[in-house]
DNA sequence: AAACAGTCTAACCATTTGGTTAATATAATT
DNA sequence: AATTATATTAACCAAATGGTTAGACTGTTT
């Protein structure tokens, strides 16, 4: 049944958003794809011309979620260490709530290292960078009030980042090294954010005699 | 030519992983492995029985560098600070030399979760885990002492961890979004042990007032 | 030197895969 | 209602892929 036109098209770039995230590029398979959109294959060249081609816009979203989790639009709070407090925390939910997303990013980097670079490229000039400009902005400030010690904005949002991706995507292996219990585990989980933010800002905070 | 029994089985291996590590499970190719290792295709069959075998060992191999990298086999200083500083710069050095294998690591993770957790918990039971007992006690020492602040063992490494690996696996991506020049960058990578040891410190180092 | 066992290969096979084609169904336009 | 443009499908195809088989080569044992 012909249903309707552009709903087609947005159901299989669902599917194949599902797919891809699941499978990796070499691993998804186009008929899975039509199947899982309620759709014939030959409707997948029909829409998009290739593999690759969807395979292409499935990365774009992917980088784009990455970008997206990474900056976090946050209300501007005065207080750097309330920001960073809240970066964190969001950051964390988002990559908990789409963590497919970002083993998939974290596997594809490294499989298809130039193509990811190039839409990481392009969506960054799309993209508003206003948010995390703000942010590094405030670390500068904060430096120079002598809140917190001297660090390169950039290093330190790396950082918190990575504290907050590693350990999301690899804590289930992680746990295998240790004897914690189940529910040890989860409360590890759970005050994750607090731990990093706590490392963080212990790191970085200028005590008064300093 | 017949020339030796065994050292085929090696040349095969080696292909494999060096083509599993560029393609990974899915995208690898068994031809691949054979042209590779200058051998016929059947042999991969007469020495593993399938692909699965194959990718098996690889995966043995993998997850077994991943741990001795975290792990690392320190020389015991007296000295916390001089531990970390050494953990630090051993773990970055040795991503650094095999960047793909922490890649392909991370990509198989999210893909065959379940194997990886089983030959991760197989390898497990294998390792000497002494080398990191040792560094978790004296980290807890150096609690008790009043050198650091309370800290749980297992999540300061997991962190120390996360700062190595990511910047090292990323690194070339997320300076997209920076302006560094070619030195800038390469300034940042080099210094990337100095500085996450100073985060690091700086986080958990007592104050003597404190 | 004959028999044997282990190693290795060429040829082959069934299945899967991305992609194409030609025809059909539906919607839009005249 | 006839024509045209757009969606959609079934059937098909060539190439690739993991795997098998039957035989050949080589070194060892008898």
């Amino acid at each position: 049944m012909v249903t309707d036109s552009k709903e087609s098209e947005e159901k299989i770039l669902k599917a194949a958003f599902s797919v891809f995230l699941r499978k990796g590029k070499a691993g998804a398979r186009m008929q899975e794809i039509a199947d899982e959109a309620g759709v014939n294959k030959s409707l997948l060249h029909y829409y998009f011309r290739s593999k690759d081609k969807i395979y292409l816009a499935v990365l774009k979203h992917t980088v784009e979620n990455f970008i997206l989790t990474i900056v976090q639009d946050l209300e501007l709070t005065s207080d750097l260490k309330e920001i960073i407090k809240k970066l964190i925390s969001k950051q964390i939910n988002t990559i908990k709530e789409n963590s497919q997303i970002f083993q998939f990013f974290m596997g594809e980097v490294w499989m298809n290292p130039d193509e990811v670079k190039n839409v990481f490229r392009e969506t960054l000039k799309i993209l508003d960078k206003s948010a995390l400009l703000v942010i590094m902005e405030r670390i500068e400030d904060a430096v120079r009030r002598k809140e917190i010690r001297k660090v390169s904005p950039f290093q330190l949002i790396v950082n918190i980042f990575s504290l907050d991706i590693f350990f999301a995507i690899l804590s289930p292996i992680l746990f295998e090294m240790t004897d914690f219990t189940e529910a040890e585990r989860a409360a590890i989980v759970e005050n994750r954010a607090e731990e990093v933010f706590n490392f963080v800002w212990e790191s970085i905070r200028l005590r008064k005699e300093e």
